[in-house]
DNA sequence: GTGAAAGCGCTAACAG
DNA sequence: CTGTTAGCGCTTTCAC
């Protein structure tokens, strides 16, 4: 260990004493705020630069009651293992913050149980919250809300007064069902996730609303909601051949990738004898053969947009109450 | 906001003020160090109890000096939208710091750029680090010794004062490479990520032992280091085929995902035409058609003995140098 | 067994 | 323009 590196760390008594000066003067040198010559100023972060003076963030925060850090809230039930949804999520956030000199505290939690979360808000650990997903009752917003803490939301809410970050799902499934009617599809069948995920709501009302644009009614037998696990993904893929469907809109890339391996195990060719598309899109489906017609999303760009919006909050600032991040259809082989 | 909740928060001054005793006392009963009568223990307990208060932890690190923070340091240069292999971690390393109350704080770095650590390390933020891969020359690892800062490496070192969690990819990649052999190859090829990674090159030279266990010598036009992006594996797929191998071994899943794809495109079939294994799995491969043999590591698992074993560093626990996490090698349909 | 007082490193009135 | 003082919430000698 290096004494005065980590252990003895310089703090601003010592830069005070060294220069003759009051604490408060360095603090003033540093902070900018308050009355201090410009002489005197220079010469302390002269001294600061030279000998490596860090102030310390931990007692600054106590002193003005912040900490300089931001919470980042992740399921740890949300098949993390198969998608990196999260993950760039964070990377984004990381970014927003660390231009900030903000850090990110990541807790996880389960759809009943935020013990965790609740742990580093008692503990005043963290500024502020960014929940990753939103879903029906969510005991981690009503948690933020009772307790009168700020946070941000990837995602959609009914809750005018929640901030969120999302991207259109509505209008982009909307518009990729459109393209799929458009380019001769005759019968679309519908997989859709969890319905207490409310982006999957909002993708299963882009698809009616796209459908309604083009004058198609779509059957029962064709949508599929509430679709879980792969047995249940086997089914409806199954029900919809039956049906005579020839094409299958997933709503995401995990229920995707199960529609593809299904479709493969019954020999059934894509995009020869049905199409496929997918409302969600990650790098599983690039690399599929063949490649995935899908939307698109800057998922990092969702983090920095609510890094930076949930900054803003902290430090007192109006913010919009939904920053829309862009989407893209790409389309691939798997719809040609 | 609920005044008493968040902002008005109880502290050890208001308890110590309503129960007429002082705050060491109160300080006393919740650490239970010093001397005190078990009644008014308990009295301070069941008060503090009623009411909910939640000491700060913040005051507490700085007057005992520590955070009860650790940090996860994550590359934000690693093809991060592709592999939840840094997710998967992060998942243990929260589980095992929670279950301490200890929180964790993320940071990101490159090969080249490590910043944002380097002020979450200058500003007293954090009481250890965990480093997520192992590069040969790491200027993440170089600082965190510099500094005397306790670290745990996910990965393999050959320094000796390192602590490591690790698998041993040697001895796997040696099995998974001679079951192929015993299986009936007769000639591998090897294609392996940046040889900066030092995981990359333990499992080359476990690839090298598997051969010669069974009395291989691989040739050189069937060996492919510091193999990284697309057109390179394509190359070395195409190269490999002219040379006759029977099997692709590839060193992670990225790398075989994209000599799949090299595969499909010229239409040599897997495993009728040529054999695919790798020497790490992710879900990416299990979903493939048809899934591909592979090692398979519980990554979780790494990260909550990295977890375990920095919290132990950081209170002056023994720990060992050389943590290490079963793999299993999973048989296919791509070897079948 | 309990309390007073000093201190962790920094900020923010309030004086001068 | 600069310094004195008190205080953020908690821990820890050192007395009593």
């Amino acid at each position: 260990m290096k004494e005065n590196e980590t252990n003895t760390r310089l703090t601003i008594n010592d830069v005070a004493r060294e220069l003759g000066l009051s604490t408060t003067t360095i603090s003033r040198a540093i902070s900018g705020k308050g009355r201090i010559s410009d002489k005197t100023r220079e010469r302390v972060l002269e001294y600061i630069n030279e000998h490596n003076y860090r102030p310390n963030i931990i007692a600054k925060g106590l002193a003005d009651k912040r900490t300089y850090n931001i919470c980042v809230n992740i399921p740890s039930d949300a098949n993390i293992d198969e998608t990196p949804f999260f993950q760039c999520c964070l990377m984004g956030i990381c970014e927003a913050a660390s231009s900030r000199d903000y850090d990110v505290v990541v807790t996880t939690t389960t759809d009943t149980d935020i013990t965790y979360l609740k742990r580093v808000i008692n503990n005043h650990k963290v500024d502020g919250v960014i929940l990753t997903r939103s879903l029906v009752n969510d005991i981690a917003a009503k948690f933020l809300k009772e307790n009168g803490i700020s946070y941000v939301l990837i995602g959609d809410d009914t809750d005018k007064n929640v901030i969120k970050i999302d991207s259109d799902h509505l209008s982009g499934c909307a518009q990729l069902t459109s393209y799929m009617i458009m380019s001769g599809c005759r019968k679309l069948a519908f997989l859709c996730g969890s319905h207490e995920h409310i982006v999957n709501r909002n993708r299963y009302n882009g698809f009616l609303k796209g459908c309604e644009q083009n004058g198609m009614i779509p059957s029962k037998e064709c949508i599929y909601l509430d679709v879980i696990n792969d047995s249940q993904v086997a089914h409806s893929v199954d029900k919809a051949l039956k049906s005579g469907c020839d094409c299958i809109i997933c709503s995401d890339d995990l229920i995707c990738t199960r529609v593809l391996r299904r479709l493969d195990e019954i020999n059934v060719s894509v995009p020869g004898d049905i199409k496929v598309a997918s409302f969600y899109n990650s790098s599983a489906l690039e690399n599929h053969t063949p490649p995935v017609t899908a939307l698109t999303i800057n998922v990092k760009e969702l983090g920095v947009a609510a890094g930076k919006t949930l900054i803003e909050m902290i430090n007192g600032q109006e913010v919009s109450e939904m920053t829309l991040i862009d989407y893209e259809i790409v389309l691939k082989g798997s719809t040609k």
